[in-house]
DNA sequence: TATGAATGAGCTTTCATTCAT
DNA sequence: CATGAATGAAAGCTCATTCAT
């Protein structure tokens, strides 16, 4: 068959086997799930997919992929501004709520529930998420880092820690959004950006207050 | 008494239950896996748990009562100086730090990984957990609210909004903290508290550079 | 002519078939392994046999047909003097020898190890192999009774069993023969060949011994 | 459960393990086959057995270790007088055919048709079954070189390929005489151990012609 | 005619659950 | 009460076979 045909038959099946763990679960979709949602027989999925764990995988890999992307294509340390420090972030978190946006189960299934759980059946699997967690707080914390060196952010922010948090909140927004089934995400992800960027940059106590505060 | 050595044992059973699962994750747990470690016939958790979910079950509402034991004990909107509003929210944070520190494996298992993907395969159990969610959402609306209406919190704050991610940030630090192999919690979780309320009270930003943000 | 293409890529499967039972034996032989020893689609193999059953089937006609040719060229009762007789019996030996040496895959697979245990699903095969079997050894019974008729036997051998055993030896030869790689069989054939035919008309005993025994 | 119950209960389902192979094959049998024929769920096979694949290799456990034992009761190099070494030849052929008379299904079974193409499968059977056949060989071997050595056989006796080709008349009369459904193998079995003996010992050729022969 | 994508019957295996002891 | 042997529903997966292209 057409090389490109089986790869977008590939691709529905992946998109399918998505929607079904998003609204199932990993271990409560049975592959005939899948392949009835499809309208196929269920052998077919193993035409293209060596077996179950292996659609996870390579819903895993699309995500890891694709939010991987978007780090590789903003550098951490680029900003020299603090103008263009703020909107670097605001740029960040719209791609990664562009990315789900396109990719709404992937939101619920992969991203934080299913995936550790899964992992823990397989040695592989667990380390790449490990790393990938890794590589995401690493990748935040430099740009924190750099923030401080060019003295935008206070100096005593303990970087770890709070790029930890501010990638919680993130993914805390983005299954929030996609996970309710209004089309219309563009709003209320506007709403979540802005909270969470007000929040990281001036905290939610009003200055005065901020100034006794830190006295 | 019997009744007592019985109450016992549901709590060994259960202590175990939650330990297994936090290692090996809800569904790649057997029942089997339990006794073992028990060390009794695995017929016996049969007599204490009508099934395996039942023990799920059991898991998530210790959790949930516990933490609701919590948040009664707290009127989110009792404080009237700012200085009392800030020692709740460093208080409320640290009981939860405390509650998981005697449940470690909770913090990993039940309470975000496994609850919604178990809870797929049962209304009744989705509808508690996103009950339970929304009831702590709302609590620290509340407290938010009851922020801005004294004049401590910006009256710009997404009450909701925020709430929802300042969750998410204390829920992940709880996971770090206890899924961390370390058995003195405390110091890290002093530095955990203090990053989340720092980062919410004034954010990360200089002082300077938030005036001028702000202005 | 289309007739005799055809004709020539049935036996191409064939003998790619018998390759691929005699190394990984029939029910781990799947279809497409056949068809990518071709280097055709498994689905040509369908225009040719019905059905995986039916290659064997064929497999099991050729040698049934190449031996019964052997044995229906040799009348078993023709031999008048002793020495004709021990050259047929040699030479019907080494009929067998060359049949399998052009057909080396069929003295392992087919032959011995496989076909009964194939012949269990399907009563018609399982009768065919009963019944070529029994025609070979009444084959080698005729051969020794007229041994005995006409004075080279002992009267008191007895005719069926020993038509069996020399049988096996002769298979078991074959079957050593043939299922070693090196080309060059002829010399350990006739090593073969000599054993056989020695144990079967003079018996390993010294002769002296003999003599003493059979006193 | 009592140890002793346990084990009874694995050298049923053995029994019938074997019987079933027997009949239908290994390939063609079930575990629900064997399950049924025993009358139980075929979910207590696996509390007995690891998997199909191990039933078959505890059979092959049975017969190789009976018939090490019987080898290794009986010095090859022992016999002193040629009577002695006729003897320890009929009594080694005819512990081979009690152990089978024991073990009737493991006749047809294990021994050569089912086993090697069960072994394709699994390198490891593959070679045990191999370095079985070699122990076999030796062990007549090494029996043949004792008799030429003490002078009761001749000395141009091809000595590996004699000893492989009485094996397999041996084993070719275990199979004959236990695949006939008939109880009393003792009378048919003396008929073969007679034959074999006579064939080996003297050969079928009337004594004045093997003189002639091998003048 | 050749192909290989699609199919689903049919197998092995797991494990929560029951219940006789 | 505790046990663990027995069970069979239910799942994953394979591969011979079909048939549209």
């Amino acid at each position: 068959m057409n090389k490109k045909i089986m790869e977008e038959h590939r691709k529905t099946i992946l998109l399918t086997a998505s929607k079904v763990f998003a609204e199932k679960g990993y271990y409560n979709t049975r592959i005939s799930d899948i392949a009835e949602k499809l309208g196929v027989g269920h052998g077919t999925i193993y035409r293209y997919f060596k077996n179950k764990h292996h659609l996870f995988d390579q819903l895993l890999n699309f995500v890891v992929s694709g939010i991987s992307e978007i780090i590789k294509s903003e550098d951490p340390c680029v900003a020299v501004t603090i103008d263009d420090y703020y909107k670097q972030m605001a740029r960040i978190g719209w791609s990664l709520f562009h990315f789900f946006a396109e990719n709404r189960e992937l939101a619920n299934v992969i991203f934080y529930f299913e995936a550790i759980s899964i992992s823990r059946q397989d040695k592989r699997t667990y380390k790449r998420i490990e790393n990938f967690s890794h590589t995401l707080e690493e990748y935040n914390a430099q740009y924190l880092q750099n923030g401080i060196q060019k003295g935008f952010l206070r100096k005593d922010t303990p970087v770890q820690e709070t790029a930890l948090v501010i990638n919680a909140m993130v993914f805390e927004a983005i299954r929030r959004i996609f996970t309710l089934k209004e089309k219309d995400w563009n709003k209320s992800a506007q709403a979540w950006s802005k909270t969470i960027l007000d929040l990281v940059t001036r905290g939610i106590y009003k200055r005065v207050n901020a100034d006794l505060q830190s006295s």
